[in-house]
DNA sequence: CTTGACCTTGTAGTTACTACAGGGCGTATC
DNA sequence: GATACGCCCTGTAGTAACTACAAGGTCAAG
């Protein structure tokens, strides 16, 4: 599973929770290196111990855990500051969850209001897109779909929101 | 419509394709005025003629035709350099239209992969939501969910994609 | 001793704007 | 005339979440 060779924190036995480079740990999380020290950077991740004699990164289980956690939480489109915020709650055990689902579903709400934007659009360019009879471009209705009042106005005025 | 009082280009017949302000234009097209300057320092607006006293941009109907396909298509989704090449395509009337084609049903494509994606994403979303029973943190299924062998690895290996 | 993989720091680039800061111009009002 | 107000100018920096170098240090193997 992880690196064999030359690798810094190797051990014999590998009990699982054994100290870890930057690397093992990208590797482990599908993180890429640049991204787990972004991520200290920002304060997301804590800083790790430095205990080769090249001033080289060494992490432990709980790091992993927490990267792993993050990242989970990424995948599911939790932007960082929810990440931020669900690392802190999780942090707290004996605390009433009810913030967490505030979180969560907040998100969850977002990307179905994101989902029903993205189908609307989706039936407008599918009409624009299905009208084009392919000829010259000053007969092409994607075109004319796009230059209302270029020669004559033929929509309605509507008017979209765009990330608001 | 547009500004009476001491609005700079204001003609008192109003032509329709009359000069205006940097400040009209904004308002015709739903445009912030920093952003119409952006547009023309990337290249995508042509700079306008500065016939006023202060240096102040005078833009004419090109103009405006021009900002509203860019503003058209950004409201359907288009990234600029989609824009940027339709609007070059716009221009060339007796080419044939098979290049906007390609564009507009590339654009579509990602969108219904957008699509796609996130509609499995709200599926997920929902389930881990749902499981939450409003206790305490160190018994919140979201937090487990988002926390795979922290206590234990409940999933199998499943891994999205991300931006890529 | 050299090679090569890995690590370190720091800086700049990505997308499409948005938000100032600091100042000029033109009209209206006191 | 002085002041206020609204609009315009340039230029810089900030946003989200990384990613991509550049320039160099360390370590084990051949
Ligand atoms: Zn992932
Ligand atoms: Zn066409
Ligand atoms: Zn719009
Ligand atoms: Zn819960």
């Amino acid at each position: 599973m992880s690196g064999q060779s030359h690798r810094k924190f190797e051990s014999m036995d590998a009990p699982a929770d054994a100290p870890r480079s930057i690397g093992d740990l990208a590797v482990a999380t599908g993180t890429k290196a640049e991204t787990i020290r972004w991520y200290e950077r920002v304060g997301l991740l804590p800083a790790p111990a430095r205990q080769g004699r090249g001033n080289y990164r060494t992490y432990g289980k709980e790091h992993l855990d927490r990267l792993s956690f993050l990242r989970r939480a990424r995948d599911l489109g939790f932007n960082l500051e929810q990440v931020r915020a669900l690392l802190d709650l999780a942090d707290q055990k004996d605390q009433d969850c009810a913030a967490v689902s505030v979180i969560a579903r907040a998100h969850l709400d977002a990307i179905e209001r994101k989902l029903a934007d993205l189908t609307v659009l989706r039936e407008e360019l599918r009409r624009v897109v299905g009208q084009c009879q392919h000829g010259r471009i000053d007969e092409c209705r994607i075109i004319e779909a796009l230059a209302p009042g270029m020669k004559e106005a033929r929509q309605s005025g509507r008017r979209s929101a765009r990330r608001g």
